[in-house]
DNA sequence: AGTCATTTGTGCGTATGTATC
DNA sequence: TGATACATACGCACAAATGAC
């Protein structure tokens, strides 16, 4: 990977600090760090971990929830998508 | 099943524990666990039994009451309603 | 009548998460 | 950045009614 940032935002990269996110968490994802079906930190948590403003990080979730790779559970939380469930929703269940 | 809990409250779950056990609770009632007419356990005995506040049971009562699936009886406990029956009373006795 | 245990009804406060402005 | 709103969950404490003793 040449423009990927691996796990920490760097402002001088020509890749936009949400997408450096992106990148982030998807790559997290990928490895493990998080399950389907199970929720990524809260939007307040990787504020702080990432020392990014909240707008920033809502774009990126925005970004993963239209890959298909996340999926927003409103009033609980942000959650991992099953893998190759591009539109699915929680359902009722 | 994609969602729905079993028997269990799963925090991390994306659908929200009241409406788990709202699942659960309707699942034991078509099995057959309590019949029509019939007490189901008290919400003391459920907050024990599914390790959940109060609040959150009597939350879940409410949408099945809501739904016409149990109806309450004050100070007396929570009963199982007829199938079909959406506005029913017990009819004392 | 009085007491106790059980069960639902209600209100207050605190915390976490997302939604919106 | 900050404030507010809404949904959800937890905990506690007390009131009110019922039923058994």
């Amino acid at each position: 990977m040449e423009f990927g940032p691996d796990d920490q935002i760097d402002y001088e990269h020509p890749v936009t600090p949400y997408r450096q996110l992106g990148d982030i968490l998807r790559a997290r994802i990928e490895r493990g760090d998080w399950s389907p079906n199970r929720p990524i930190p809260s939007e307040a948590r990787l504020v702080q971990e990432y020392g990014l403003a909240r707008t920033t990080v809502r774009r990126t979730i925005k970004l993963l929830v239209d890959e298909g790779v996340l999926f927003v559970v409103p009033q609980r939380g942000t959650y991992v998508a099953e893998p190759g469930a591009e539109g699915e929703s929680p359902g009722k269940a």
